[in-house]
DNA sequence: CTCCAACCTGGAGTGCGCTCCAGGTCAAGG
DNA sequence: CCTTGACCTGGAGCGCACTCCAGGTTGGAG
């Protein structure tokens, strides 16, 4: 009974209707179901994967790996441990990108207490 | 005496010479210095915009806003107010994104956990 | 003076991640 | 039934920020 109209599924994902269907054609998503008709299904199970995919997508993870990821979940249980490698170097990668923006956030406050401190004003 | 030569600008910026190239081509750097015969001689201010560029780059400011910024501080003073609020918007905007990383950083955090809590490990 | 690595120009090409389009099909309300 | 809004497909197009290229010039070391 969990089944969701395309629509639905873009509104709950935040994915555009046209995102979804790429996500389908490049192997992001796979086999999501069809109406007799064909037109698309979503289950809680594709919802979960589109959650995780705007996770890793919104911390700068390039569709190359993400795809990758999907894959190795696909392949079954015996690639947990290069799933979880991969999402570690990711995580370290992340981190990485965090500190940059601390720093150059830093860098560009100093610049806004320059103008605000400058005389005049 | 402080003036550098491209592949020595590339260097101490971090941006590529095609970058340079290309920042001065759309006018976001404006009249670097030539030398007689036109190869193109960086000063220190030159050096100093670089930074700025990288750290407002590196915050995700779009390269229209940067050479609307360059624009207005080419103006003059009056533009002060105007460069200040430009900065502000964009500090605001960074720490949107500190926030959203941070949050899906966790999010991927727990799903290593996940990972690493799996039976068998 | 000669050499050649570094530089110049205008313009084409690239990679990413979508986004849009034309021309049709489906399905639920009235 | 009929309408109409949501949906389908394959493929073209887009925006951004570079990056690369061909074909020619410059300038400092030897």
């Amino acid at each position: 009974m969990t089944g969701y109209a395309p629509a639905e599924a873009a509104r709950r994902s935040g994915f555009s209707l046209d995102t979804l269907r790429y996500y389908e054609k490049i192997g992001l998503l796979a086999d999501v179901e069809r109406t007799a008709g064909g037109q698309r299904v979503f289950t809680d199970d594709d919802l979960s994967w589109l959650v995780l995919f705007r996770c890793l997508r919104d911390t700068g993870m390039p569709i190359a790996q993400m795809r990758r990821y999907a894959q190795l979940a696909r392949e079954g249980e015996h690639t947990v441990d290069e799933r979880r490698e991969l999402l570690r170097r990711h995580a370290e990668q992340v981190e990485e990108q965090m500190r940059l923006l601390q720093r150059q956030y830093d860098h560009l406050r100093e610049k806004i207490r320059f103008y605000e401190r400058l005389p005049g004003r």
